[in-house]
RNA sequence: CGGGGUGUAGCACAGCCUGGUAGUGCGCUCGGUUUGGGACCGAGAGGUCGCAGGUUCGAAUCCUGCCACCCCGACCA
């Protein structure tokens, strides 16, 4: 390609509306530009980039015996009644109407079509195992987008779905993606993490999600060096210290408690408790089959609730905290009081019933302090199995740097930012069952398929890679995903002699496979450096005044160094480079 | 959805408070000089001042409503 006729429109100012790295180096550079809210054109340099992505996620797929398909965007409402994700979705899908007033939807993911073909096609175990995939374009009604490419509206995605007679064979598709992932990654020139994850909306048994850290990601997660025990914090667990209680009194004991509002305030009270020795009652409303429900979540005063667990632990496909007035009218007293004792008592005179699950830290706790449901009360010597009997145990708080790992005896955890780049989902049947899609096994019993569910954000992938792949004058593509192998930069096109040679170089790099940006632009050198440099090619060769000795630079963009190189030996050297990756 | 912010030329911004000619830098066009890390001189082109309504002799500027985008939070197959 000849720069001086390739539309690549770079901006010599950052545009004030990027923050993130990648959003302001991808916009500088001339690979996209943005039509709304989370919604991007590609530009020729940035699809190169996504070809070379996606070309990559093809290969890898077919390794694994997937089969490449092509599905439909537009999704009718019928399809998705059936899985009950028509409703689950919410306003995170697109809906639209076609002129009959039939609903349709926008596809956020493809589980109910490629679970309607199989139901339709496949009968028996013979036909099995299946991995089908797409590369298709995904349409999400974020509530916020943001970060350029990292948080989009409509995105590209590699899904891919397996299918299998049983849990084993599951597993054994699963193990296939999981390897497919980490090739498909390291090729990317990614760095990453596999953690345990929450499977949210989409169901199932388990997940894990790759993440690479970056301070631009929106996930947090727990890692531990000693053991490599991994996990997202909404589902990261951690040991703490043991705490030992004191009796207490047989019964709890209720005492005033004036202008005392939060766990803070109950410290320093004369009279109050420190936080570890606490209850912290929280009031939420989970929706769990769609039916609003009263949740006490009871965790240590000095805990944080991670809301994402306690929809998981009670299988609910939302939660809420409760306001004001919903939680006077439940338990008779505002916020600052509330506690788990009595509270099934003080729920059912109001007319409503609440469930109560608590955090596993409390388990055998004892003479702990809480709210009386009285305002400005509080209750000492709570013990939690004999005064509240919470119907529920369950992990609900945020784990925290520094805490133990819960894999290994000496690890501790370190929590820091990430941004998913994919997730991997043991399905299960929920899509085969709901949507009657099954079998005949080798025993002659129809059995629903087992499934599972794997997907790559394309978008995410070059966002990831530049937040990785920087440095003050741009980007620095892994080779694998550069839009071009090598950029030949002509210093003044008006030589004759220099002219030529680039000319000369860029056939012969062509001829030898490589991909080649000409830079024959009548611009001064400094322009095309800095160009260069910001678009991010892994390798420049600079032809100039050194070829009257028969010589040009090739410089590395990652080291920024450059060495000269006589001209019949350019071709073989970038060959090398080039091949070599990263 | 809650909070904050911004909309003026392709990009970055000033002008608005205190109403009266729409400006600066970069980029763009033409001419000349330059030519290895975003050159210099000269001459130009380019704007429904986000949209609608109102106040006023007169609105980029004041008032009302709406829209869009960005950031924080909530949310997130």
């Amino acid at each position: 390609m000849r720069w001086s006729q390739y539309f690549v429109p770079t901006l010599r100012d950052d545009p004030a509306d990027a923050e993130v790295v990648s959003h302001r180096l991808l916009l500088r550079a001339g690979f996209i530009r943005q039509l709304g809210a989370g919604i991007y054109s590609y530009l020729p340099l940035g699809y190169r980039v996504a070809l070379k992505i996606t070309q990559i996620l093809r290969e890898e797929m077919n390794r694994i015996g997937g089969q490449e398909f092509l599905l439909p965007a537009l999704s009718p409402r019928e399809l998705w009644e059936e899985s009950g994700r028509w409703s689950v979705m919410g306003d995170n899908m697109f809906r639209l109407k076609d002129r009959k007033g039939g609903d349709l939807c926008l596809a956020m993911t493809h589980e109910e079509v490629f679970t309607s073909i199989a139901r339709h096609e496949i009968r028996s175990y013979k036909q099995l195992p299946q991995v089908w995939y797409q590369i298709q374009t995904k349409f999400r009604d974020e509530a916020r987008p943001k970060s350029g490419l990292m948080r989009l509206r409509q995105f590209t995605m590699k899904d891919a779905y397996s299918f299998d007679v049983d849990a084993g064979g599951l597993d054994r598709s699963y193990e296939d993606q999981r390897e497919a992932y980490k090739r498909i990654f390291d090729r990317c020139g990614l760095k990453y993490v596999i953690v345990e994850a929450s499977s949210g909306a989409m169901g199932g048994s388990a997940s894990n999600e790759f993440m690479t850290r970056t301070d631009a990601g929106e996930d947090l997660i727990a890692t531990c060096e000693r053991c490599g025990y991994a996990a997202n914090l909404e589902k990261a667990a951690s040991r703490i210290p043991a705490v030992t209680d004191d009796a207490g009194p047989d019964a709890p004991e209720e005492f005033p408690t004036p202008g005392v509002r939060t766990i803070e305030d109950l410290t320093i009270f004369p009279g109050g408790a420190a936080a570890d020795r606490q209850i912290k009652t929280l009031v939420y409303i989970a929706t769990i089959n769609e039916e609003p429900q009263f949740v006490l979540a009871l965790l240590r005063g000095d805990h944080q609730l991670h809301e994402t667990k306690l929809a998981d632990a009670l299988g609910a496909n939302a939660v809420r905290p409760a306001q004001a007035e919903e939680i006077r009218d439940l338990l008779g007293a505002g916020a600052g009081s509330l506690g788990g004792v009595g509270a099934y008592q003080q729920a059912k005179a109001a007319g409503r019933e609440v469930r109560v699950i608590a955090d596993a830290s409390l388990q055998g706790r004892r003479n702990m302090t809480t709210g009386a449901n009285k305002d400005d009360h509080h209750l000492h010597g709570v013990s939690i199995e004999r005064d509240i009997k919470p119907d529920q145990w369950a992990d609900l708080r945020i784990v925290a740097s520094g805490e133990s790992c819960p894999n290994c005896e000496a690890g501790t955890l370190e929590v820091f930012k990430a941004m998913e780049i994919g997730h991997i989902f043991k399905l299960g049947t929920k899509y085969s069952e709901s949507m009657g899609a099954r079998v005949l096994n080798p025993d002659g019993k129809e059995v629903p398929i087992i499934m599972g569910s794997y997907g790559i954000g394309v978008e995410r992938i070059i966002s990831a890679a530049i937040e990785l792949h920087h440095d003050a004058d741009g980007i620095i593509w892994p080779r694998a995903i550069a839009p071009f192998d090598v950029v030949v930069t002509v210093t003044n096109i008006k030589q004759q002699e220099i002219r030529d040679a680039g000319e000369q170089l860029y056939t012969d790099l062509q001829r030898a496979g490589l991909d080649v940006l000409l830079d024959d632009r009548d611009e001064r050198a400094g322009v095309k450096f800095k160009d260069a440099d910001l678009i991010g090619i892994p390798l420049r060769i600079t032809v100039g005044k050194k070829i009257s000795d028969g010589a040009v630079e090739l410089f590395d963009r990652t080291a920024k160094q450059s060495t000269d190189v006589k001209l019949q030996d350019v071709v073989e050297h970038v060959q090398q480079l080039a091949l070599a990756g990263l």
